[in-house]
DNA sequence: TATTGTTATACTCTATAACTATA
DNA sequence: TATAGTTATAGAGTATAACAATA
């Protein structure tokens, strides 16, 4: 899947009872949706997830975010270095190896507008969809891999 | 989204509530599941992709499949080239630029297994989910990048 | 010994550009 | 002039391995 497929091609034939497809396709669409939407940010998804999640847990350490997202801690050096640099986050040593990390003024109002871009987003490519039809299908989504809950 | 998050990782809370997250958090465990279940064929999902399209439509080009798909043109060769040299496709000459694509028996025979892998696949990982929840879901992830219809 | 953060690196996917040969 | 196929290549994203510092 790529831009080429979002501009025209319709359901090729041989996926079109397969849920997996549709799954992967809707996917691309919202994420290339997404990173145009916060460009303006300078801000990629990944950066926002970060910022959001750190957000919700002040003090975390650089691999607890990373493990919540599934970002291997090789991969959120560069990122968590590029967000400091930013000046977004603050970086504070809670022992000498790790380091609580903390929006900055700067992080909190990036990540305020990224939240109201976000769900601007949402509304835009998710439209189609009755708030209802949203919620059913993100709890029948989340059982995919939480089968129990 | 990768390896380690489909390891244990719940989602994180600031993405309870979006689709999107929902969506591409699937769709990436789909596609992991997927390329493990096609790997005993040496087959990527890409190639069976490829394969099942042309099976539907003998005698396209591989331009034509690959807008169908959402390939680009410069992709396509290597993965074309690829399926070509393992014996799968066959390429006829419909004028001097395109080639007609078709499947040769061992192409038709490897395609058949893939369908049935992709079959069971799509029980294993999608089984939480009713046939008539599932056939709702592709309904509606259809209308989000195809409004009309 | 195990963990945190880092660096280096490799592989895959996707993208653009440029070329050829044909139409 | 446009199209089909190819080649080269660049940029993401994701993966493993290895290291230093610390627990």
């Amino acid at each position: 899947m790529n831009k080429a497929s979002q501009r025209l091609a319709p359901v090729p034939d041989p996926f079109n009872g397969m849920l997996g497809y549709h799954l992967r396709r809707s996917s691309v669409i919202a994420m290339t949706d997404l990173a145009e939407s916060l460009a303006p940010l300078k801000l990629k998804p990944v950066e926002y997830s970060i910022l959001s999640t750190i957000a919700f847990h002040p003090g975390s350490t650089q691999s607890e975010v990373g493990k919540a997202l599934g970002i291997l801690r090789a991969n959120m050096a560069p990122i968590i270095a590029t967000l400091t640099k930013k000046g977004l986050i603050d970086r504070e040593p809670v022992d000498g190896r790790s380091q609580a990390l903390r929006l900055s003024a700067a992080g909190h109002a990036v990540c305020r507008r990224a939240l109201n871009i976000t769900r601007e987003h949402e509304e835009r490519v998710f439209g189609a969809l009755s708030p209802a039809a949203r919620t059913r299908m993100i709890a029948q989504l989340r059982a995919l891999w939480q089968p129990r809950s």
